[in-house]
RNA sequence: GUCCCCUUCGUCUAGAGGCCUAGGACACCGCCCUUUCACGGCGAUAACACGAGUUCGAAUCUCGUAGGGGACGCCA
């Protein structure tokens, strides 16, 4: 019994988008559950968009949703003296061919057969036949390399997700492998690279389903193994619509930045085109034992942020406070909000956990509590009654003295509004509003406790005066 | 245009011929909890694209139609 083996291939030629997180991880999850090897390999052969930026990004988003890989990262670019030298074998072997003909001939073929309404093919003029005589190659041009695709027969493969797919050769032209000058190409690079790394099982998008009839056939030539096939459906923005950088083709770390968990985003992901029953909420390792390419959906999938954001709260709350802090503090820095020592901000995050969807709303709640306040007048005009004005400085009286916790604080707010006369909300609403500048908080003893002493004396006192003068 | 793929509630999905009067989750709506808003609990609405066929029986198998997507590069 052959190990498993699989990779993540992505080329260098922007972030690392979500599509391609999901077939990361279910290309690492489906090794992890075999105790097979997870490859990473950087095909970054198209030297005019690859940058050395994108390889970070990857790396850095691969790193942010712990996707560890065994082997690599290996560099399509510096393997090139393998692929010539593998071309050259199939040139010898008489599994390719030189062809001369130039671009600007190639876009006027394929642009007559599209008028046609054929399809745009190579139509193998170069291609050596028994007793076919070959035109004689013109001078000056540097000639492209192409493989020998078998003329007839079909080529098929049990695709683990889509199931049994099968192309008629005669729809395939001979794609070139080398470029004049000489540089291997993408399909070849392939080829060679999953054939060398020894990868057993090749799980990648969609948009490759098309190209596996070619390296399928390559590999046949070479006399290689195949590897087993299995094609996940693409991932479509919030609204439908393929993804592009106006709505949801955004980095994975720009979940990092907008305040997602990456254990969230992993099991988001997981239930994105896959799954297990019922199942909704699993962790990563679970994930991993139960993962398996039989219950991948073949239809694509519409990305959902409502649900992502219930899961994100989720694993919010099951995050320890001092962990959230931790995430938290540096959010609140960048805001240019000093955190100080107190209010603790661990305390601040496990009560106001329960209520956010991000890490960002989390900030969002607990700047409050490290800025100097200032509520909108309008909103506590219409929170504070004249009624509630002396409640509120009998209020400022028990907080002097009342035990500084949550039951204590509650006795007193009960004490004062009973002595007054009003209705809890007379006192709590405009409470909220001169400690938070708002009026939906968590139970408004709770939030007092939450503060020291001398901040809440301080805030009501402000806010009254303000309202006395 | 040609080839390939896809099609169950608004969304993600369960479903491998009878277990389906089609299940779960998010969202939405309602009720409860409540000191506001959330959280939580309970409940409701909501789907097998369409048409033939096979079968005693089809969401499940076959064919067709429609719609959607992908690929047709000296990009990956």
């Amino acid at each position: 019994m052959t190990t498993i083996r699989t990779r993540f291939a992505p080329s260098p030629t922007g972030y690392l988008h979500i599509g391609g997180a999901r077939t990361a991880l279910f290309s690492w999850a489906y090794a992890r559950k075999h105790g097979g090897t997870f490859i990473l390999r950087i095909e970054d052969t198209d030297v005019e968009r690859s940058t050395p930026e994108a390889v970070q990004a990857i790396l850095d988003g691969m790193a942010w949703l712990n996707l560890n890989y065994d082997e690599g990262p290996f560099y399509q670019m510096r393997r090139m003296p393998r692929y010539k030298e593998v071309i050259q074998q199939m040139l010898d072997a008489g599994h390719a061919y030189y062809c001369y003909t130039s671009p600007e001939e190639l876009d006027a073929l394929r642009e007559s057969q599209r008028a046609r309404g054929e399809k745009p093919r190579y139509d193998g003029r170069w291609r050596p036949e028994p007793g076919k005589v070959l035109p004689t190659p013109p001078e000056g041009i540097q000639p492209v390399v192409r493989f020998k695709t078998p003329i007839s027969g079909s080529t098929s493969w049990n695709d683990l997700v889509k199931g049994q797919i099968v192309f008629d050769n005669s729809e395939l032209d001979d794609l070139i492998i080398a470029r004049g000058d000489g540089t291997p190409t993408y399909n070849f690079c392939v080829v060679v690279d999953d054939w060398d790394m020894g990868i057993t099982h090749v799980i990648r998008g969609d948009d490759h389903v098309n190209n596996t009839p070619r390296q399928i056939n390559i590999l046949k030539a070479l006399g290689a193994t195949v590897p087993q096939y299995a094609h996940l459906s693409m991932i479509l923005g919030d609204d439908g619509t393929k993804l592009s950088k106006r709505h949801g083709a955004v980095s994975v770390m720009q979940y990092d930045e907008d305040g997602y968990l990456p254990e969230a985003v992993i099991n988001y992901l997981a239930r994105l085109g896959w799954s297990h029953g019922d199942e909704e909420v699993f962790s990563v390792e679970q994930f991993c034992q139960w993962f398996d390419l039989d219950h991948i959906t073949p239809s694509a999938a519409q990305f959902n942020t409502e649900k992502l954001n219930w899961l994100n709260n989720h694993y919010l709350k099951l995050t320890d406070n001092a962990r959230l802090a931790e995430m938290v503090r540096p959010r609140l820095e960048a805001r240019g909000i000093k955190v100080v020592e107190s209010p603790a901000l661990s305390a601040v995050c496990g009560l106001y956990k329960e209520r956010v969807a991000t890490l960002n709303e989390l900030a969002d709640a607990a700047e409050v509590f490290y800025i100097d306040l200032h509520p909108e007048t309008a909103l506590l005009e219409a929170q504070l009654s004249a009624e509630a004005i002396p409640a509120f400085h009998d209020l400022m009286q028990q907080f002097s003295t009342v035990a500084w916790d949550a039951a204590s604080i509650g006795v007193a707010i009960k004490e004062v509004i009973g002595k007054h006369g009003l209705k809890m909300p007379k006192l709590a609403m405009p409470l909220r509003v001169m400690l938070t500048g708002q009026t939906q908080t968590p139970s408004v003893d709770a939030l007092v406790a939450l503060f020291t002493r001398e901040m809440v004396l301080a805030r009501i006192e402000k806010n009254l005066a303000k309202k006395t003068a």
